[in-house]
DNA sequence: ATATATGTAGGACTCCGCCCTACACAAAAA
DNA sequence: TTTTTGTGTAGGGCGGAGTCCTACATATAT
């Protein structure tokens, strides 16, 4: 038999790296690059065309959003194995990727050898994001009782949402704890249960997300 | 007569780019790669060592500041052209690149063939970054000190920019000492110093800007 | 009925933010 | 040319906040 080969296609608004992916995916006899685009209009409208088995993503695009795109090819595409290739440290993005329906996250900083186990490990059904990453999900998903289809955000307890607030309104503990009239050795005590529902290691992590979810609040 | 092929040194902490660049200047025949590094320490090593006549440098590595090498080479290696190589905004960076030292500045979204030209131009001692840049460096120039119309982040130092920008990113004061390979104290120096500038009173605060700041940047 | 989640908080220790001071060096202003 | 300002670097001391551990009373889930 002969077996079809791989196909892959790219969307990056960087030329530098589009040009040096399809030229590292074309070295391997397996794989093909049959398309790329720059912008997330183009790619999804390629794509139906196309039908490749494997898309890779960079979520940061400068016309529209990797994330929207993601979810649009998940809608008309289920089939395509999304990866994602970020620039960013995933803390910052992976989780939302994943959620999006990508089946895999590399940072920009990894190796290229990387790219191809990926590509691999996705067309085998498989998840393929770092081991730490692997580990914080794994977490979640054992602490949180699945589902997690929303933000896990809404693990939290009426009173750590509220501490998670106004800690994302700019308040310092000290002002949390006033507001609320509480202890500030009840904040603390908050804070740290947010944390390890939120899978967040330090305080300021803690304030990243909160300041995060905050702006994105405000966004709508 | 033989001439002897222009030898390129590059520094990138993505190995992706690295290998994209090395690939591509080896396209050329007048042109070869004599050395690479992902550090700002290692990289003055062995370009001391090599002598290259161009260095590539992406301005935003994660160990050491770019902006810090390219005065380090321009203090022992002044006959090197450096190439700023950078995925940011050149409105951001390419003023100060310039000023520390570097013969271009490029941005990671233009098109490969940007890069060839580039080593060109420096090579016969031309500055090459945009037209827009060009353009923007002669009005400076002309008018004196244009009233820094932009934001005052603008006012910040050079230090105190990356600072900001690491704060941003997500890494705590020790991190970001670590990272640029200095005292805590000279990084709460800094920090003393950016809110003084913007007007901020809070570490709070400060941390609060720079995120915000850094999501900003994302977003384009 | 026992386990888990939640709201609340104290003690101890460490770390960091904050204020002040300091100094070398370069650039700019007087 | 002297003087001032800006920048890069950093130490000391103090107090407040983050971290870890522990504790306990309800409410709810198993």
């Amino acid at each position: 038999m002969t077996p079809a080969k791989t196909s892959v296609f790219i969307v990056d608004d960087h030329p530098l790296v589009r040009e040096w992916l399809a030229n590292l995916i074309h070295q391997q006899p397996e794989f093909l690059v049959c398309g790329e685009a720059e912008k997330a209009s183009s790619a999804l409208q390629a794509m139906i065309s196309l039908k490749p088995d494997v898309a890779i993503v960079d979520i940061s695009l400068k016309e529209g959003s990797g994330l929207e795109l993601i979810k649009e090819i998940k809608a008309n595409l289920p089939a395509v194995a999304v990866i994602v290739l970020s620039m960013h440290d995933e803390t910052l993005y992976a989780e939302r990727a994943i959620r999006a329906g990508a089946r895999g996250y590399i940072m920009k900083r990894e190796t290229t050898k990387r790219i191809i186990e990926a590509i691999r490990a996705v067309l085998g059904g498989k998840l393929y994001v770092s081991e730490r990453l692997t580990a914080l999900f794994a977490k979640k998903f054992l602490d949180g009782h699945l589902p997690t289809d929303g933000s896990p955000i809404e693990q939290l307890s009426d009173r750590e949402l509220e501490v998670f607030q106004l800690l994302g309104q700019g308040y310092e503990t000290r002002q949390v704890a006033e507001s609320l009239h509480i202890s500030m050795k009840t904040v603390q005590a908050y804070c740290a249960r947010i944390k390890e529902k939120l899978g967040l290691a330090s305080a300021l992590e803690l304030l990243r997300e909160a300041i995060r979810w905050h702006e994105e609040q405000q966004a709508k």
